[in-house]
DNA sequence: CGAGCCGTTGATAGTCATCAAAATGAGTGG
DNA sequence: CCACTCATTTTGATGACTATCAACGGCTCG
């Protein structure tokens, strides 16, 4: 609305859906400098262990937030989609505690880290906004622990499923069905689980009529049930207004 | 080194940990109405979909972040020790996504959420100080997405209380020996595990001399020893110097 | 059309959960 | 001070869920 096709819009929007900006605050979000940068399925937008220059802003595409252990098994610990500003994490910390790569290819923008720090402490509401953009990555953060530590792997994959479709409907990316774009051994890295049994469970929900799948498209055909197989309820992502999410089969919505 | 017996004398000290603040931020701070509370053992800090509306720092004793499934298991996601500010994480979140429980008795000191939240805006030092203190939860968090959903159970536990003895050894609440105020019940719920395995996985590690337990007491003989069995670094707690914890054993520090 | 990644399937093994019950220890009241 | 109660810890036996190992099929791409 404010600017047609800036490349940080999304990033600015999920802001002010935080937090209301007036229009100082607005263009100076807006008129930061920023280098784009074309980015391949697999590339490293921030290194575990690494030093942070610059702060990466998802323009297109999907990133992932990642730690190793050392045994060298992988744990995702977040998705990243367009507008999430991937090192807001990392912005105040001087050394990445975990790695974030692509998932797909994308675009993104790099912002200086220095004129972020510097943005925060000359606009409070900025700060404050990303204070609770940040808040809102812990809470799913929580939500993870719990899908990991207290949910066997059909309600973990179907949850992961759930918030995945939500978030993307809130920021209306959606096109209708969805695409999964994970192969299954990394949604098995995203719930702890293998990906052979990653893929019975899938077939299973499939089975059940809880999903569809053709290659990496997924549709919900019962959503509401997927919600119940998932213990989904999406109180924890501090949405704002309760959008119908494929509505169409006379799902009573639960508050 | 301020005001010598300040109730958020520590809180504070925390703060500036992350950010330098000039006197008038510590004053602001230290000025801050507050109402001292003192709670029993399973009291509620936060309930879970309650809004809150002070936050409370907790001055003694020691609380822990937990979260209920649909199906009634709990996950417990963070510890709090004295000094932590239970309630950064819904400060700015209208409603709480998880709920708060004192572990041991203590006491809290309640601030006015309109306070802290004013606080952050007129005072933006003070606002990075939280930004960077949130950060460092978050961080500790993803840690936990780990444990819980790579590692086994007998790394987990290790891991956890390794994290434990750091963070309290960095806040100078170690008292030498190590006490863990939970019962076993409770680490199976931080662990993603059963109280009946948790109770195995602890005799394990007595056996192979890698904690010694009289009651909730715990010592660690061989403190390098149980790094390694629970896959532990303090990298990602973000501390700033390396304090050798447990010196003694010959451990050669490893970077 | 071969190479290679990804998905699929089967067989087997392990870790951890579940169920049940006894042992220990702390707190309480007579 | 001792019996009593209750939470917590401990132990054993059994079973379920998920991992592991191995191999094959399908799709995409150069």
């Amino acid at each position: 609305m404010i600017s047609q096709n800036h490349p940080l819009d999304r990033f600015l929007w999920e802001l002010t859906f935080h937090r209301p900006l007036d229009d100082d605050d607005r263009k100076a979000v807006l008129d930061l400098p920023l280098r784009i940068r074309r980015m391949d399925p697999g590339a490293y937008l921030v290194r575990e262990g690494g030093v942070p220059a610059n702060c990466a802003v998802l323009i297109d595409g999907y990133a992932f937030r990642q730690k190793v252990t050392g045994e060298g098994a992988r744990q995702i610990i977040a998705l990243c989609i367009p507008g999430d500003a991937v090192d807001l994490q990392n912005m105040f910390l001087n050394i990445a505690d975990h790695g974030v790569q692509m998932l797909t290819s994308g675009t993104v923008a790099d912002l200086k880290r220095s004129d972020l720090q510097d943005l925060v402490l000359a606009r409070p509401a900025i700060g404050a906004a990303i204070i609770k953009s940040t808040l809102v990555e812990s809470s799913i953060m929580r939500e993870w622990v719990v899908n990991v530590g207290r949910r066997d792997a059909r309600e973990r994959i179907a949850h992961v499923l759930c918030e995945f479709a939500v978030r993307l409907e809130s920021r209306g990316l959606s096109t209708g069905g969805f695409e999964l774009p994970m192969t299954q051994e990394q949604l098995a890295d995203t719930t702890g689980l293998t990906p052979v049994h990653v893929n019975r469970v899938l077939k299973g929900l499939e089975a059940d009529g809880l999903i569809t799948r053709q290659r990496r498209q997924i549709q919900f055909p019962d959503w509401r049930a997927l919600q119940d197989a998932g213990d989904f309820s999406r109180q924890y992502l501090h949405l704002p207004s309760e959008d119908i999410l494929h509505d169409g089969h006379g799902s009573a919505a639960a508050p």
